[in-house]
DNA sequence: CTGAAAGCGCTTACAG
DNA sequence: CTGAAAGCGCTTACAG
């Protein structure tokens, strides 16, 4: 049986069997410029019946676009839900829009295939999902004049950035533990160069400014990255006394937990633990988690609008307001 | 002060500036073609001192290739690392013979975007990342006659397919088991339309029939996605006293392991537990997990390498031989 | 070894 | 309202 060998019609077919130019062609596709109804029609009926499509790439050609948004994914990527949810929000924005997006893997440091990516011209913006302070990539895209949004923190006038509420949501969740009691909280976090860092760090000493309560700086602890240090820290924690830690993300959170069920000591019983970040995992523990949950989808979803816009497409102005939730769980439980 | 305004050259500005044509300096830059050794030189120097780079869409639709592939990747993703790895082996594959990646979301059943990528033919090719019994995304592939690798097991023979070797590490994990005396094993799993599934659950078997014991049918449980279900199956063969329980993936046993130590339950001391996926989460838990350990990016590197030889790339035969680690850990101590 | 020319599949002034 | 033509930036027979 001779399969239906699809035949990919191209716009000059199109034209010869109508007995039309290619010009009016493609205008009854774009819909731009003028052109007689009974025209449009027909060619449109005949792109419908034989499914044509046009060649993306060609049309790209001719217009110096892609279509195509870049986005630079870390390759150690601890928080795996943020950026897979982030690049669905992404995705599907650009979907929407008939964009497609390339992933490009940024390793630490360098930027090799964000340089091909953008070198080769294959992408018409970029959508850098993580933040670091003096950014390589960031320094690289302006050179090269990319349009490129980063979603995180940004303290540079001439990006364009989009974020999650992290200050303000770490300071309720502070102020919140303040107000329950808890006077020494040891927060533990990550990489310093991670502008996150920086704005969970800051939000946690608003909320003890507001507060009216001293910050015990001796128990803050940052760039806190690996099971040993966590270890360490959570030790010295512990020998503290501190009330209760507070974990900047959920990996380390988890890691936290599993050293004080090593120690013995309970949760929430003997301390009590949070994460700034929210998680399944901190949802099925044992104690479920205190923790603060953002609207990550939404993010990147707002990230892609911001791209489409500077891209000059006409994007409906929906930008939704971004929002977060503090989710009570056992693991803060004061009786 | 005026930017260095880096000036795209085109392949046509260098003809002009080197005086020579167009088809000479194309060819300089593919060593396609017969070329003087002095003129192929100048050529080189030009371009490395305004450091061109040729426009990678043009060059592609002379071609009619696009220089990309389509990463096809379940919006479900329970098993992010899982998904995250494999798209990190493949996107670096593909990077180093100047491919790149387009993600493509693949909603439950649907295949919008998939389609839409197809369509319009923005990708030489597919790659698809789990592989579901009697798939719509394979046959619509086929029907396009887009050329596609999935990863996971197939038993189409018109699919090229790559797969980490589940069956045979279940039966290792398994036998091991068997071996330590263990009798009464449960086996919580995932989604039935899922072909590791099958995979996983048939090694689980293999090893039975290997060590002559006879499988307990009914404490292998399948289908079993949500903790509810989890916890229901986990009392179960709790009640019914079984050795073990074999979890097929990390999620399930994160959530098997919070299900027992609610219930009171100690591992490994009154049941022992393992997973059939390895991840950080195994290593770190309380206690500690035995999984096995599959080499995620080599398989998505070996999919990649597929998918080129396929585009007719010359790929080096190095297609790496997938193995995997039966980790031991704490928690089936026996002692 | 080198070049003029046609072509990849589209878009878009420009001129009817 | 419609079309011939040039152009997007490359490649590749074909003919020197």
């Amino acid at each position: 049986m001779p399969e239906q060998e699809a035949k990919i019609y191209t716009i000059a077919d199109i034209a010869k069997e109508l007995g039309v130019s290619k010009t009016t062609v493609s205008r009854a596709l774009s819909g731009k410029g003028r052109i007689g109804a009974e025209t449009a029609q027909r060619v449109q009926e005949f792109v419908r019946e034989h499914n044509y499509s046009p060649n993306v790439v060609a049309k790209g050609l001719a217009q110096s676009k892609t279509y195509n948004l870049g986005i630079a994914l870390p390759f150690d990527c601890v928080d795996l839900s943020f950026f897979k949810e982030c690049m669905i929000g992404i995705c599907e924005t650009a979907c929407r829009y008939s964009y497609d997006c390339i992933v490009s893997i940024q390793w630490e440091g360098g930027l090799s295939q964000i340089e091909r990516l953008v070198m080769d011209r294959k992408v018409d913006g970029m959508i850098v999902t993580r933040s670091v302070i003096d950014s390589q990539v960031v320094r690289f895209l302006k050179e090269r004049q990319m349009p490129f949004v980063v979603i995180g923190p940004s303290d540079d006038w001439e990006v364009v950035s989009v974020d999650n509420p992290n200050q303000e949501a770490s300071m309720e969740l502070t102020s919140l533990l303040l107000m329950k009691g808890l006077r020494k909280l040891a927060l533990i976090g990550g990489n310093n160069m991670h502008y996150v860092t920086e704005s969970r760090k800051q939000g946690f000493l608003d909320a003890h400014m507001e507060q009216g309560v001293l910050a015990d700086r001796s128990v803050i602890y940052t760039d806190i990255d690996d099971y040993r240090k966590i270890a360490r820290v959570v030790g010295q924690g512990v020998a503290a006394q501190v009330d209760c830690f507070v974990c900047m993300d959920e990996l380390t959170c988890m890691s936290v937990l599993g050293c004080l069920h090593e120690m013995g000591i309970r949760v929430p019983a003997d301390v009590k633990l949070v994460s700034m970040y929210d998680s399944h995992r901190m949802e099925f523990n044992t104690p479920p988690v205190t923790s603060l949950r953002f609207d990550t989808y939404g993010l990147g979803k707002n990230a892609c609008m911001e791209m489409l816009k500077m891209l000059g497409e006409n994007v409906e102005d929906e930008q939704l307001a971004l929002s977060y939730q503090l989710i009570l769980r056992e693991s803060t439980k004061t009786t």
